[in-house]
DNA sequence: CGAGCGATTGATCGCCATCAAAGTGGGTGG
DNA sequence: CCACCCACTTTGATGGCGATCAATCGCTCG
């Protein structure tokens, strides 16, 4: 018994890319059958990125959709005088591309080199004629990534700095935990830079917050990219003023 | 045959009050055919309330759904020391409840007197269950609230008060354009207290801005809550910096 | 070792918030 | 019908938070 699943799994993965693939069970690949995965994985390709490219440009015709399997990517729109809004950073297992409009309306670049599995919208629109109960959890995310970006807008109509940076860390630190990792510990793979541009403040006022935070002993930085939070308690508190 | 339509009309509006709802079309029902209709309608009731009231509160368990066919809603949350967002209007036509959450994590008020469909979320999920065509309605609801969201959050991140406030005028004239009406004379229902809260303002600021555009013969004041815009054109390319 | 980029820290400025007061309009009761 | 009230809006004066300008630090890479 043990030996036939040794000598099968290579075998499968050769087959099936997908039974290897670190997201499957989070990604909207989940409810897929076998048979299903098998057609559905046809029609996508996988495609890399290494760090700071740009998967596609706000403007761009809209006839692709994408799962994230590895590395961080951020969406982000330009004002015409050059500010910069980050709507939101994408993380493996989510889905990225899915728009109503012809257009994206926003750019999606990769922060860490990224690999990605990409669908052309019209095979991936036939095969949801073909598997209705995908839509459902199509609709599962869109719900899912609505209830986020209003998070972002309470976030930034009505939240101090302080109250931001915070905000951000505890958010990071709740998808670590979902993902099973350890809950005090945050990693940024995003810039200074692009925290101000999701925050809707300028990296200089990140940087006095976050050393704000490392004098009052609420977190503790290894490296720039490396946050340890110790008091998730009074953060909390903090977070929401 | 003229005759048989002044008939049997009001014959039809009886048994399908559905058929008189001046939202039918643009809501989540139009795409129900009329035998589908009946049994949707059966499983939902009519309800009304006046302006100021609460149709629910954030925290609230969200066991119901709703299509709200006439007057506006405001969707809100309030942080502990009183500190208001709202994160959107609901206009007549749009649906109200879509979460995936156990509870509602915004509250929903009339700012006008409302009329709304209720339906029980039982109900609604067993309809949905049969019908997987609402489904894909359903998905383009959410993706269009949320590229609503994520413009709401570019103007809160990164616009200035003056280009939020044109923003804000121009969103209405839109509306008012894919209704029908006239494009250049925006109704405001709502309150300066709303719109500052939705804008990330204070009233004053909202006041102000509003004053100045006046003064500046971009746009025309004949009430308060009646607003024409004299050069479109040029309110667009203020509107993004 | 120096160039170059990102991050941090410091000094000053400006937009919008806050505090304050006056204007407006609609509804009520005398 | 008018006087009054109350809520909402507008306008004015001042202040503070975060932006801006500027310098330094620390790291990686050539």
């Amino acid at each position: 018994m043990a030996t036939l699943l040794i000598d099968e799994r290579p075998k499968l993965e050769a087959e099936h890319p997908c039974f290897g693939c670190a997201v499957r069970h989070v990604s909207i690949c989940g409810v897929l059958a076998s048979g299903e995965l098998r057609t559905f994985r046809q029609s996508g390709t996988t495609v890399r990125h290494g760090a700071g490219a740009t998967i596609f440009f706000e403007g761009d015709p809209a006839d692709s959709v994408y799962t994230l399997t590895s590395g961080t990517l951020r969406l982000s729109k330009l004002l015409p005088d050059g500010r910069r809004q980050i709507a939101g950073f994408i993380f493996p297992g989510d889905f990225l591309g899915l728009t109503m409009e012809d257009e994206h309306a926003f750019t999606a670049e990769a922060i860490t080199e990224a690999e990605l599995c990409r669908f052309p919208r019209r095979r991936f629109d036939a095969f949801l004629d073909e598997h209705p109960h995908l839509e459902r959890r199509l609709y599962l995310l869109a719900a899912h990534e609505l209830a986020a970006a209003r998070q972002q807008v309470v976030l930034l109509g009505r939240k101090t700095a302080a109250e931001r940076v915070i905000s951000f860390l505890l958010m990071l630190a709740s998808r670590c935990r979902k993902e099973g990792g350890v809950a005090d510990r945050v990693v940024l793979p995003m810039s200074r830079s692009d925290i101000a541009d999701y925050l809707g403040l300028r990296i200089e006022t990140v940087s006095r917050e976050l050393s704000a935070l490392k004098a009052a002993r609420l977190i503790q930085m290894t490296d720039t990219h490396t946050i340890r939070l110790l008091d998730p308690e009074q953060l909390e508190a903090l977070a929401e003023g």
